[in-house]
DNA sequence: AGTTTAGATTTACAATTGTAAATCTAAGGG
DNA sequence: CCCTTAGATTTACAATTGTAAATCTAAACT
């Protein structure tokens, strides 16, 4: 099955992002949790959710006057989505160029390192 | 100095990948050397230099009845602006998430993995 | 019941993007 | 010197996106 993920724009990444995080929500509930770096009126907003309802990215449910919307669609495959599509764009779609690229560019935690290390030493276990 | 990165787009950058790979380039080598899944024709490609022209992210330099292009913006900050905007878009900024997703989802060759743990450990070294 | 109003729906509008076709222009061929 | 033509420049046009304003509608208040 071609599990069909719409294309979804900067900003709408913002709302699904507070909607993955916490559903079903309700248009206030969005525009409430909002980070304090956007500033979008609440027209903006319910356009957004309009546009990812027609998108078939999110699902209404009824609630006395409003809306809760529910996503339709995963984060998991959407970010799985957007990363293929950076990285094929950015870097030829080569991931240890892209990684050693953000590694060498960006600072981590120990434990982070830990994390990403114990990660690395499994794969080669599995390799041989 | 605010370097000024224009916004590239998805078909720019493809453009934008030939002439950092090989400078200057006419629009007849960047028609030539484009990958085979991609089929523009020569107006659109033509297109896109103008656009890029117009962001001032190449230089045309006359030769001939024709001109040669220039990068005008470095691979880098534009890799390093692309990344940073994706980041940020999809994982929140969280580079420990995002890595961490990446390496479970892809596979690497030995030797990737490699260099990856060695820029770990160097990173962890500089830490202490 | 009539009025306000919160939320939904419709409409708007310019910028960007993908995708070229149409046209212009100067250089090379006859 | 005139014609062809390769490449440049201009124009086109719909879809998407960011950013809402305008309007509609049903519920809540008086």
């Amino acid at each position: 099955m071609i599990s069909n993920i719409p294309k979804i724009s900067e900003a709408e990444w913002e709302i699904m992002k507070m909607i993955w995080r916490d559903h079903p929500a309700t248009a206030e509930q969005i525009i409430e949790r909002l980070p304090a770096d956007i500033e979008w009126t609440e027209q903006t907003v319910r356009t957004f959710l309009n546009r990812l309802l027609k998108k078939k990215a999110i699902i209404p449910e009824k609630s006395g006057r409003s809306y809760r919307y529910f996503p339709l669609v995963q984060e998991d495959e959407c970010k799985r989505a957007e990363s293929e599509s950076f990285l094929k764009r950015v870097f030829n779609g080569a991931v240890g160029t892209m990684m050693t690229n953000f590694l060498e560019d960006v600072q981590l935690s120990n434990e982070e390192i830990d994390k990403l290390q114990k990660i690395l030493t499994e794969k080669q276990k599995k390799k041989q």
